[in-house]
DNA sequence: AATATATTTCATTTATTTTTGAAAGTTCAA
DNA sequence: TTGAACTTTCAAAAATAAATGAAATATATT
């Protein structure tokens, strides 16, 4: 297969994939591009490559930022911004797992806590509703602590966990 | 809280954690709907609860069981069907990631492999973008050896993996 | 301080996804 | 075998999300 070609299979099947997972489809693209470059790229050469407005491009840039998975760089001489993106995969996956337990599963705990434990109403219905939310809460809880214990690892996590399981 | 506000803020939360996930809100609202029943309800029941068309109920109810974590029901007597949830979590955990696993990352990981084995270039950006989307791969593919693994278990699997991490 | 270059913002447009609802399809009972 | 009860399908409508592009803002250069 052609470089260009492969490259373009990549990016285009990284954004699907994003999109399954809800990350905008450019993020996901943004991120793929970056991921396989050799080195920094411009805003103007991701618009190019991707073919996507300035206004989506920063955007989205911004945003990838924001998840501390996608850097700005300067080059000496040149006015414009360059932009990297992790290349570590431990590094990634554990940035992943730390901003999606910051700003959905955290969140998500309070309500769980909140409707598991202020229901007073003695009918069966709500009885179960109880017990079932208070187990949901108790296993959201135990799986939020895993994530952060794994991203405590830092390297290699995922290649412990392995060896580990395997066993 | 009245139990009737618990459950609609629970349904809301599930319904709107869902979407950050890629699945869409209103199945994912039925699913949570169905979690905190106590007994299985009917079309009729989830159309009313959550206020959507019949139609809605019957793609959503179909997706729900394609992904195996809702199941039919008949009781006797009964013309109608009835639908339950899946109520034990690591069963529920378990099939998600199977499916998951099947439907998004096994495609992806065909693609990667294919792109990461086939160019033939020598250009330094080329070699550089065989050498990630290698690297990518085996990450990805060690990731999703770990989710059948930890699928094996069936039972408990989040607990004692807690264990294994902590320790 | 004026100008040129680069980036961000955001109202509007466009694209995508989800929902509706009515017609077609099933199933069962009389 | 007819028809009532129930479910599925799918074209069209509605809702939502994402992208555009031009104006505003910021930053560097002369």
């Amino acid at each position: 297969m052609e470089f260009s070609d492969a490259k373009n299979k990549f990016v285009q099947t990284w954004g699907a994939l994003g999109s399954q997972w809800g990350i905008n489809k450019t993020m996901a693209q943004i991120h793929a591009l970056l991921m396989v470059s050799a080195d920094a790229l411009s805003m103007e050469d991701i618009m190019e490559e991707l073919q996507i407005s300035r206004g989506n491009a920063s955007m989205n840039l911004r945003a990838l930022m924001d998840w501390g998975i996608v850097y700005k760089e300067y080059k000496a001489g040149e006015r414009r911004e360059f932009f990297s993106a992790e290349k570590d995969l431990d590094e990634l996956a554990v940035k992943i797992a730390q901003e999606r337990s910051k700003r959905e599963i955290k969140p998500a705990l309070k309500v769980l806590k909140e409707v598991s434990s202020t229901v007073s109403d003695t009918s069966q219905e709500a009885k179960h509703f109880t017990e079932q939310t208070t187990k949901l809460y108790d296993f959201v809880l135990k799986a939020d602590n895993m994530l952060e214990k794994v991203t405590e690892y830092k390297d290699n996590w995922l290649a412990r966990l392995v060896v580990k399981i395997m066993k």
